[in-house]
DNA sequence: TAGTGGTCTAGACCACCAT
DNA sequence: TGGTGGTCTAGACCACTAT
């Protein structure tokens, strides 16, 4: 529309549409403020419900908006930098490490893991949940798996599960030397049980953390750990202090 | 289904689906294997189109199908792994560092990268395009942004424009000493200009890397690198050989 | 109970690719 | 030109949240 381009190629409505909200947001809303209905947006400007929700869909993948059944949309706030720089030689479950363990169970590793840990397929790991939480808020959902050859001294008497039996195991692989790790970063989709950590719908979009932690030359414990994508940022390096955010988003209006 | 569960919140269809197609894929089909239409397999299932295509938009964004229009969708390679450490101390541009510089222009950055910058909104700024391939594939697009002031002794006469100029540029960076980096790494959608570097549309999800480039407290330049999430999984870390595909996914039958 | 976003349908037409 | 995925419509009903 506005521009007198040609488009020999016309720009899809809802990719038009997301562009125009956004600068919206940009302009017209403070952060927190609760948008009109996708009925009346969608009337508002002559697209069908569905087009409109591509648009909308779009903006809450890019961490500009959030949406809550039952409740309505909202402008997200700028996305949260979570600090996930490697340690070197540091071991998950040190004091203060922002993540706080919440069960533990002994079971297979799924072929994955079982892969990335160079054990046999069915050999039964300690598999640790913890979760990471940032300004009251769940970022993060990991599972930390132990094959059992990693922590020998650990005894069934400590606690047989739950949040003792994970700091139990943690405690074990702390008494290890750590040599290194190898971490990987991917896009996935929240599984039921992450979804619910997180408190998201099945299949929301989630950065995978994928880390190896190596003793000796070997696999000792691999983590999977799923952020939020819509409302993180990931930061590496000396100063976790990256600022990315689109616009200043402080704006205010009518 | 299988489970004998009683379902009090039931499924989603297309949760559902995806989950008999992702066990399909595993267990019926190879790598490169194209899939029936879109029309056909939705009345296989007994489902609308739109629905199936929820489905089939959680695989892709899995990195598990890759669909192009007019051609159909084929089963995709198992992610590839994309070496993003950051090797401290080291410019941008050294000798075989994978990316192919492609042009280079002079404008003011956009907000949120002069934000990074520290300079001033209107401050004039090198713009140096890259790309990065691995295996005859582009995988990311990058814009490096270089104030001025960085670059003190950068003539004109290097050259104006295009990839001799981006060359240049690169160049007069490595005369400075480098103290470190700061890195991040958030979800984003393809713009338009990236998408088309990418071979995507524009929109596509993208995993974006952020990199601070320090010199003496200050940043010396800001570059911006957006990743096919689709294709790549970024490593970190000493041995970039993380393997994370979900299965072997090289069976074949039907 | 009223209002929100989430799911689903059964169509239609368009843009792209191969032939 | 025929077949593919991409966009779009105008409905309907469901699940959830707040009141």
């Amino acid at each position: 529309m506005g521009t007198t381009q040609l488009e020999t190629v016309p720009e899809p409505k809802y990719w038009h549409l997301k562009t125009v909200l956004g600068e919206a947001l940009d302009s017209d809303f403070a952060v927190g403020e609760v948008l009109p209905n996708e009925r009346d947006l969608a009337a508002r400007f002559g697209v069908a419900r569905a087009t409109l929700r591509q648009a909308l869909e779009q903006l809450e993948l890019e961490g500009r908006l959030q949406r809550r059944r039952g409740v309505g949309t909202t402008v997200a706030p700028p996305r949260v930098g979570v600090d996930v720089s490697t340690t070197q030689h540091e071991w998950p479950g040190t004091v203060r490490d922002a993540w706080q363990p919440v069960d533990c169970a002994t079971a297979p590793a799924p072929a994955a893991v079982a892969r990335l840990l160079e054990t046999a397929a069915d050999e039964e790991v300690h598999t640790v949940r913890r979760v990471r939480s940032t300004h009251g808020q769940s970022v993060a959902a990991e599972l930390l798996y132990v094959p059992s050859s990693s922590v020998p001294e650990l005894s069934a008497i400590d606690a047989p599960e739950g949040p003792a039996r994970a700091r139990a195991v943690l405690r074990e692989l702390q008494r290890l030397g750590l040599d290194g790790q190898d971490r990987a970063v991917e896009l996935g989709s929240a599984r039921a049980d992450d979804a619910r950590e997180l408190d998201r719908l099945p299949g929301a979009p989630v950065l995978v953390v994928t880390t190896r932690y190596v003793v000796a030359g070997r696999s000792a414990a691999v983590s999977v750990a799923t952020y939020r994508a819509d409302t993180c940022r990931l930061t590496f390096g000396d100063s976790g202090d990256l600022e990315i955010s689109e616009e200043p988003q402080e704006r205010r209006a009518s």
